[in-house]
Parts: structure tokens; C-alpha cells; sequence
DNA sequence: CCTATAATAGACCGGTCGGTCTATTTGACA
DNA sequence: TGTCAAATAGACCGACCGGTCTATTATAGG
């Protein structure tokens, strides 16, 4: 049994990634979680900005245990990179095609506050560093792991936006022949 | 002198780039144009909507006339894709690193509605259409040209993403080593 | 069991939202 | 110049926004 205060980041967080923080009301998250308005400010007292930032970094943790899943497994960087594509075209499937980058829209969209900024610049930052220690874990140089890291990162976000403009998974599924 | 509908549309377009179609205002809006509400409806019957659909026309054809002009005077490919990014990293910090891709923000942050959805992809569809017939003026074949399309295409996507992030046009400046 | 705190519950608030409507001004053409 | 549609102008509307506040219910520690 997940805590009300994880149950209200995990809701949010689904919501805030298919319409933006601005496009997802407080009552319509509180619906989606089944838990009243009290207990949302008893948990983030600073209220939808505080939610927003705890959906991100749940988001961005799951993420980077989706990386680890696919590269631990893997016989070489591209099996990992190839896996991982095809963990998050079934994520995307899973919901609808109406999901990309699990943390963008949350924290782009949102008031243009320079925490929102910096905490969305570290995540990405945090996927592309785990990447690239996967990379060296294959044998590349520390400079080819960061050149290969952010290729796919790069690509990956922008996969993320036309998957959904297109509401077809098979853009992230065809990212690997592309990037590697 | 610019008409009051095309007037309205290109304000509201750079709003909705910064803070998403939601994130914006109709009073914002109007007041940004310096025009009353009454001329909104009389130009767009359909408010808002209307108003992002024209925006976002005017935004992606824009950045076509930017690839003609990157590519037309470009002596190879790769210089054409390197005047490309170096334009759109000067228009990044020409809006103080608030607007990323142009019509992103302003369409897939609006309402889940079907038009808005195939509206961007066919903005996209375009983009990658016309990267690749200046690669394949540039002498490579159609399977190639595409190929490289989409690369540049989806890598621009997220260094837009990650420029907004980082606060730092340098993302875009670098995309060229990272995908020739 | 009693008590104090955590947590839930939701009524309520001022402000702003997108949108409608009527009135006035402007400008092209007869 | 007279006419009429195009365009401008903004008051006004109900709905919903995020946030505050008080009251009630669970729950853990003595």
C-alpha cells in the first residue's frame, strides 16, 4: 500500500505529463488520487508547486531504474540501448500514446521559476551521466560514453515528442538503428 | 504594417511557446497585441484554439524560410545543418532562452483534441521533408537523406528541450558534431 | 484508556479563466 | 456624402482556478 503522499506525486505526476502543468486542475488531480483537499496541503504545504516537483523526481528516479534494467542485462551498449527503447515504446503504449518525456511537461510547463529549471536541468542530467557509465561499463572511453550518452538522450526526447504528434511507439522502437 | 489577426497570432504564438497553450491568458494575450477582445473573435470565432492553430502556422513556416536559408547558401550538407542550428541558437537567445521548439509547447500542451495532434505532425512531417531534399540536392540518396533528416530532426527536438533547460544555447550550437 | 498530533474532509474565498454580447468607430464604395 | 459591413471596444457572465481555513476522524505514545 503506496502512502497518500506518494499515491498524490504518482497521479499528478500521470496527469501533469499529458497536459502540462498549467492544463491539470487541483480538483482534478485530487479526483484522480480519490483523496480531498486537506490532506494534499497537509502533505505539500506549498500546494501544487510542491507536487509538481515530487512528481518529477519520482518520475525521473523510475526512469533511471528503467536504464539500469535494460543495460544490467544486456551482451553489449547497443543490446542495452535497444532494450531501453523498447521498454519505453511499451511504457508510451501502456498510456495511450498520450505520455513522452515523463518530466518535460511537468517541469517546462510550469511557472517559469528557476527552481522548476534547475531541478529539470539536473534529471536530465542524472539520465544522461547513468547512460554514459553504462556506455564505459561496455568499454567505450569516458568521451565516447558522453558523446553516445547524449546522442541518445537527445534523440530520445525528441522521439518522445514525435511519438506522440504521430500517437505511434514505433518512433522510439526505430531510435536505436538511428543513433547507434 | 502587419494585419491585427496576423498580429494576434504571432504574440500569441511566442506566449504559448514560453509557457504552453494552457499557460497563457486570453487577457495576456490581448494585452501583448495591444488589441481588444471584440477584434479576437471577429478574426478567430473559435478564441483560443483558432489562435494556436494560426500561431503555430506561422511559427512552422518560419523555421521552413530558416532551413531554405541555412541550406540554400550552404556549400555541403554538414554546412548547412551548422548554419541551421547557428541560427536557432541565436533566435534561443534572442528570447532569453524561454522559447524552444516553436510549436511544441503551443500544440501538444493544448487541448487532446485530434486536429491539434495532426497538426503538429504534419508541421513535423514537413520540417523532416524538406532537411531531406536539400541533403539529397547535396547529392545523397532518398533512403540516406531521410535517414538524416529525422536524425537531425529528433536531436533538435531535445537539444531544444535541454537548451531550456540548461538556460544555454551552446546545446543547439553542438548539435552538428553530435549528428554528422 | 487518555491525550496529542497526524491526517482527512470539504466548505469557502477572491481572482482569473475563456467566451458572449451590445455598442461604437472605422473605412470602402455607391 | 450616405450607407453598411468590417472592425474595434470593453462590460459582463458562469465556471473553475489555486489556496485557506475550520472541523472532524485516526492513530500512536504515555
Amino acid at each position: 500500500m503506496t502512502s497518500t503522499r506518494t499515491e498524490l506525486a504518482i497521479k499528478a505526476g500521470y496527469l501533469f505529463q499529458q497536459r502540462g502543468y498549467h492544463g491539470v486542475g487541483l480538483s482534478e488531480i485530487l479526483e484522480s488520487a480519490g483523496v480531498p483537499k486537506g490532506s494534499l496541503y497537509h502533505h505539500y504545504p506549498n500546494g501544487k508547486a510542491d507536487l509538481a516537483l515530487a512528481a518529477a523526481e519520482i518520475a525521473a528516479t523510475e526512469v533511471l531504474r528503467i536504464i539500469d534494467a535494460s543495460f544490467d542485462e544486456a551482451a553489449t551498449y547497443r543490446d542495452g540501448v535497444t532494450t531501453y527503447c523498447y521498454k519505453l515504446a511499451k511504457y508510451f503504449d501502456i498510456h495511450e500514446g498520450k505520455i513522452g518525456c515523463p518530466v518535460s511537461a511537468t517541469l517546462l510547463g510550469g511557472p517559469d521559476n528557476a527552481v522548476f529549471r534547475e531541478t529539470l536541468s539536473t534529471i536530465y542530467s542524472r539520465w544522461m551521466d547513468r547512460l554514459a557509465e553504462h556506455a564505459v561499463r561496455f568499454g567505450q572511453s569516458a568521451a565516447q560514453a558522453d558523446h553516445n550518452a547524449r546522442r541518445l538522450f537527445l534523440s530520445l526526447e525528441g522521439s518522445w515528442t514525435l511519438a506522440r504528434a504521430r500517437g505511434d511507439s514505433n518512433v522510439i522502437r526505430e531510435l536505436p538503428s538511428l543513433v547507434c
